[in-house]
DNA sequence: ATCAAGGTTATCCATATGGCTAACTAATCA
DNA sequence: TGATTAGTTAGCCATATGGATAACCTTGAT
């Protein structure tokens, strides 16, 4: 699979959004993450596998506990992919609307609009 | 589903992706969008079926062929989701610098850095 | 040494996804 | 009126996804 598969994948998805947005505001334990998810805990882990293996966020082991943080350059990459579509269409549109201003003057080469 | 679930599982797959840059250059009929990938008909028209469903895409019939045109409203949506986490994220690591410097200050207070 | 806490692995299940072919409809063209 | 073009619908199939439970393994506390 494509690395933009993985990562638009990852969120396209409510809870894995919303862990996200917990990661946002600081790391955190994967028992404090899950406990405001209403799922058993083997189907929240996929969706951090899931946030892992887009490199969404990290984690490592301390004791018995697991910590995850957010590595936001993922989220950056999406951003760069949307941003440059959107770019593209909106220089299109300005182009058009030059072009319909241009037609309109040589309509009316007299200036009066 | 959620509008962001379906918008981002739009942009998961990499025909999609390929056909919003095909579409940012401009409207296009389906066939003519078809032309550049590899697959049946039906498989390709399931993706534009997908990505109409999450308003990334508007299309029309005219006579019997099928108008397509980009919609980059939706695109918009999924970056601002994506900037606001981001930038939650980085306020965070802000007030973070800025905690790691009042403390040194207040190591060195003679300011010999 | 035992017990509890915090994950983890292994299965299992229903539904969704992404591909296909075959058969069909509706608009043009000759 | 036919034949051709441009989609469309209806099914089929393999794999992926998102959920569950049960059993297991470490680590930390007593």
């Amino acid at each position: 699979m494509d690395n933009l598969d993985r990562i638009f994948h990852s969120l396209a998805d409510g809870t894995r959004r919303a862990i996200i947005a917990q990661l946002a505001s600081g790391p955190a334990r994967v028992g404090d993450l899950a406990q405001h998810h209403d799922m058993a805990l083997p189907s929240f882990l996929k969706h951090m596998r899931v946030l892992e293996s887009s490199d969404i966020i990290v984690s490592r082991k301390v004791g018995r506990v697991r910590m995850c943080e957010l590595r936001p350059n993922a989220l950056v990459v999406a951003q760069n992919w949307l941003e440059r579509e959107r770019r593209i269409w909106e220089d299109r549109l300005d182009r058009l609307d030059f072009l319909v201003e241009t037609l309109a003057k040589k309509e009316t080469p007299d200036g009066t609009e």
